[in-house]
DNA sequence: TGTACATCAGTGAACGCGCGTTCACTGATGTAC
DNA sequence: TGTACATCAGTGAACGCGCGTTCACTGATGTAC
């Protein structure tokens, strides 16, 4: 039997929890702040008093997909160039509902600051070297990380719609080492 | 001065463009039926008339993307593997509304006949031999034709959101050679 | 050339609904003394 | 240990709105005779 309590004790979390789960299960479209607010038993005035309003709300779960991106990938990242790919689908097969939002621009609240410093983080894996605005590295790198990019995410869409061919592995990371195995080896690095 | 008629002439056609000049410019979570009728200068009824709902009306979208996509990859073919994905690239930046709209599952009446057939005419170019289901080719072919189609879909993304790093080529077309040189060229054909 | 009629395209009013947002409020918690 | 008070979390009612859908209708077009 569930306690009933006027406090939640983390219905920030609990929201973000139940905006992402509604979203893998009935898309990103058809979300709504109160059916948020319904699912975790709480009243819709409570989710705009965390999150301010709707825009709010899908900026911070897009926030929270990056910030969690970019620590799988930087987990990855001394196990090699290939497996930080493995690590981008399999975070986007594990999280669907942040994976959609965060590149569904005309949804979120624009000059976040939570938000723009989270992509950074992310896309500082992603792109070797963007941080480093003084020396920048070698182009053919560059074309090359968003090669390897472009690929991975790709390739997360695909398996999200279920439009894998069905004679290649079903699982993720097997999926993406076969795959990426297409991609020549970057020159550096 | 616009000559205005009860008959529109082309009412089907007319919807359709600025359904997706909506989506494109407001985004494809914002775009209402109404809106689009507004566009036209009818009443809302009468896209009613002509797509049933909503879901008709985006479908229809849908559906033609897919045709004017299967119709560039088919052009390209016989300028080889690379112009396809160069055709790819340029479709999805030439037609970003209908491009959105494609990829966007929930918002679609799913079992659409027109929209299966024009979705098999795409994927026929893009996963070579799909429709040959009697004698499978080489494996090793497939897992090129998707790790392709994950390079040009992931990077019409990149492009369309603006992620694209500025030291890389503006042009589409451009981009997309640079980029997609990084993939192994396959095995036969 | 004219008339009757079927067909199709588009209208306009009406409906009920769920939405996002606002606001004065109340309940709970913690801290200072 | 007790009391006063500030702070914060969450409530519930109200608002106005644009939406999607339905339906009986009217205007225009084309075809048969």
């Amino acid at each position: 039997m569930v306690e009933s309590r006027y406090h939640h004790g983390d219905l920030r979390r609990a929201l973000l929890d139940a905006v992402a789960r509604a979203i893998t299960e009935r898309g990103v479209t058809a979300v709504s702040v109160r059916e948020v607010a319904r699912d975790v038993g709480v009243s819709h005035a409570a989710a705009a008093h965390h999150f301010g309003d709707k825009a709010g709300l899908l900026t911070a779960l897009a926030a929270e997909g990056h910030e969690r991106l970019a620590a799988a990938l930087e987990a990855a990242q001394p196990a090699g160039f290939l497996e930080v790919g493995v690590a981008y689908v399999r975070f986007a097969v594990d999280h669907p509902g942040h994976f959609a939002v965060m590149f569904q621009g005309d949804l979120l609240r624009s000059p976040d600051e939570a938000l723009q410093a989270a992509r950074r983080r992310s896309s500082a894996v992603l792109y070797p070297g963007a941080a480093e605005v003084v020396q920048p590295s070698d182009p053919a790198d560059r074309t090359a990380g968003v090669a390897a990019w472009a690929l991975v995410h790709g390739l997360a869409m695909l398996v999200l719609s279920g439009a894998v061919p069905k004679e290649l592995p079903d699982d993720p990371e097997e999926l993406t080492r076969v795959v990426a195995a297409h991609l020549r080896r970057p020159r550096r690095r």
